[in-house]
DNA sequence: TACGAAGTCTTCGATATCGAAATATTAGCA
DNA sequence: TGCTAATATTTCGATATCGAAGACTTCGTA
């Protein structure tokens, strides 16, 4: 290769200075992209984690949403949580009950609605998978103090409280 | 719909709680949940922006990159920085190029190579973008003061640092 | 120079996703 | 009750993505 590849602050730098060159305001933007270039970064090596565990993205995606929400969701609700037109979501299901991770149980009350919840194998790997990132997530912390991590947690907690408010 | 979609906050909160249940460590939890709830609402914003300006959210992302890097691209660094699959890349490319907002330049000193580039078509959608996003991005940070989007970059940028000294 | 290994992009067949239409049920209301 | 609209899931055809293999170029080294 040409170059050698820049670090991820520089990429950082010049991310934040493109975006304000196009028109974005500064405060804004070194927060939003500092938070873009972070997920993005986890999501590569989730990725890995995912192939050992023979899981898609698109299925780890629908495990989680189900183990967070503690309850039955709709195919429909899984779709909205992990940004998925519906009609795919039929066939991930499908694959997720053939390896018997999840369980459909059609509702009782309303014969259009179909309750999809986690299996004990489905729990199973989730908890694996977690315990295996965590590793990962903990090493990409372990430079700011308990007192940081509060204070970085407390401000992202004031933006998540805002979320609900816009747009609509 | 039985029962009232959650707040975001309550979502995060709930998310934590599973993920330290599971056996993830709660500084951790607290701030990486947050920072991928955030992300994956912005994502739904951009989604629908992005269906306006009839790009899809791949070709997106090799407008931005390209846009960030300040300079031609390869293909296989596109799909790198992208997270997709080289092979994927050869048809995004394909349709940005009829679209007129890339171009491909072979390289005339290792033929092997091609260098994609923005048109200006491409830095002109790449601008309006950024600008309409903006506005939402501003919204969201709107409950934080100057001195605390200034924390709130800095102890993200903490961590940035860090990533690269990561599994390698 | 010659030749095998490595690098880069594309092609190919299988699979996943999308948006629209189809199917079926429920809700609202005259 | 009966009719229309709304809701929830699935099916369907077109398109996008993936991993493996192919085609070509360059590199390393004898």
């Amino acid at each position: 290769m040409a170059k050698r590849t820049p670090s991820a602050q520089e990429l950082h730098r010049r991310a934040v200075a493109t975006y304000v060159k196009a028109g974005g305001e500064e405060s804004v933007q070194r927060v939003i992209t500092a938070v873009q270039s972070l997920t993005k970064k986890l999501d590569q090596w989730y990725a890995r984690q995912l192939v050992d565990l023979e899981v898609t993205a698109g299925e780890w995606a629908v495990v989680t949403s189900l183990a967070k929400a503690g309850e039955a969701l709709t195919p429909s609700q899984l779709a909205e949580l992990t940004n998925v037109a519906p009609s795919s979501m039929t066939h991930r299901l499908d694959k997720l009950a053939e390896r018997g991770l999840i369980e459909r149980t059609p509702d009782a009350e309303n014969r259009t609605r179909i309750y999809v919840s986690l299996t004990d194998a489905g729990w199973q790997l989730f908890s694996v998978a977690i315990r295996g990132s965590d590793v990962v997530e903990s090493d990409v912390l372990q430079d700011l103090s308990d007192d940081e991590r509060g204070e970085l947690a407390r401000l992202l907690e004031v933006v998540i409280a805002r979320l609900d408010d816009i747009d609509a």
